[in-house]
DNA sequence: CGTTAGTTTGAGGCAGATCAACTTTGGTGG
DNA sequence: CCACCAAAGTTGATCTGCCTCAAACTAACG
């Protein structure tokens, strides 16, 4: 785990609270810091000219977040935000040249985690050529709601993430409720069987 | 570059001929070298249960590759291609240890490679929302034949990178030598108007 | 040449995006 | 604590891009 290998390091650093809907980073931004998430959530978001927006990556407890756009020396590709309260410590880019001298472990731990990512972009890349709207949704529900349970996700946040639409989203849990694959709870819901889910 | 930095290290090894549609390694088998590239061209292609191609990265001279699973600590998740007459020199994994232990360098070289190929994959992901199939196709077109001139891409080759089909590449090809956008030589073509193919 | 992999073209169909109108939810401030 | 209202969700109707299937053609290599 990257976040306690450098917890002592980044202690020395302020907390900075944030709320939901807050942002860390804008695209098209260069680097500062990278971010570590003492307790919270969130988003990475890509945002196309025409205002098309696409859900990257969601970051929970102890994840570090700005590292891509840092090591591959480029402005960041896409916007952070805070899908919850979030404690946050921002670490100078400075500061890092000084842990990734003194610690080579370190280099190979966020190597590690973004080749991990590489490889889910590109797996997503090819689902989406493979598999029909309804199962990406169903699929992103899964993913979401089992790994964070605790964040009401908007329907347009569940369709950035399947590459959909909240109108679409929202047909699908219509006809999954129906299916008591799901029960809808205010804005809300949850997952009353699984494998139905997972083989929709 | 990296491979400059290692090709006294990676000259130990033998070089390997390989032709068009050799395999260098099949998804989900497990890394046991890291390749070099010393001259030709290799695509990466991802294939799902049923049987869809996606085309996701071409390595060129001097290219590595193999190298994501091997820092991931995972299988290939892709399958490794010739795309033409290729000299390969492959090292074996545990000799890649050596190399990163002695060379913190090398490693922050790797990272800064798998982390622009990380924004690539994502914006390719946020892409496929914004823009038509024609759009995309045509930007494959740009992309494959301007960077890498001397292969003739099959039709297959360029839908499945811009995540379309070879119908419709061939269709679309058709309307842009009308246009005398492109030329069709054969199975090959040429590229007549670059800034009306990118605005397409 | 003959063979086969690659290309072209046509016809048809449908998944799902888009647009629009209406309802519900839940936070907030009086 | 309730009333309000903006944001989020729902549902219907429509429309079309492009995928799929099929069949005929042709380039290129041995």
């Amino acid at each position: 785990m990257i976040y306690d290998q450098v917890s002592e390091f980044i202690s020395q650093f302020p907390v900075q609270q944030l709320e939901r809907n807050d942002i860390l980073y804008h695209q098209d931004d260069t680097p500062q810091f990278i971010y570590f998430i003492k307790k919270g959530l969130v988003g990475l978001f890509h945002i196309t000219e025409n205002g098309k927006e696409t859900f990257l990556r969601v970051f929970s407890d102890k994840a570090m977040l700005g590292h891509r756009s840092y090591f591959a020396e480029q402005n960041y590709h896409a916007t952070a935000i805070c899908l919850s309260k979030t404690e946050i410590i921002k670490v100078p880019k400075e500061k890092c040249e000084e842990v990734c001298a003194t610690s080579p472990s370190f280099l190979k731990m966020v190597l590690k985690r973004v080749a991990t990512d590489l490889a889910e972009a590109e797996l997503r890349l090819s689902h989406i050529q493979d598999k029909t709207a309804k199962q990406r949704i169903a699929e992103a529900l899964l993913f979401l709601k089992l790994k964070y349970p605790d964040i009401t996700w908007t329907r347009k946040e569940i369709a950035e993430y399947s590459s959909s639409t909240h109108e679409s989203v929202a047909r699908l849990m219509t006809e999954l409720e129906e299916l008591k694959i799901i029960k809808k709870i205010g804005r809300d819901f949850e997952i009353l069987d699984k494998d139905k889910l997972l083989h929709f």
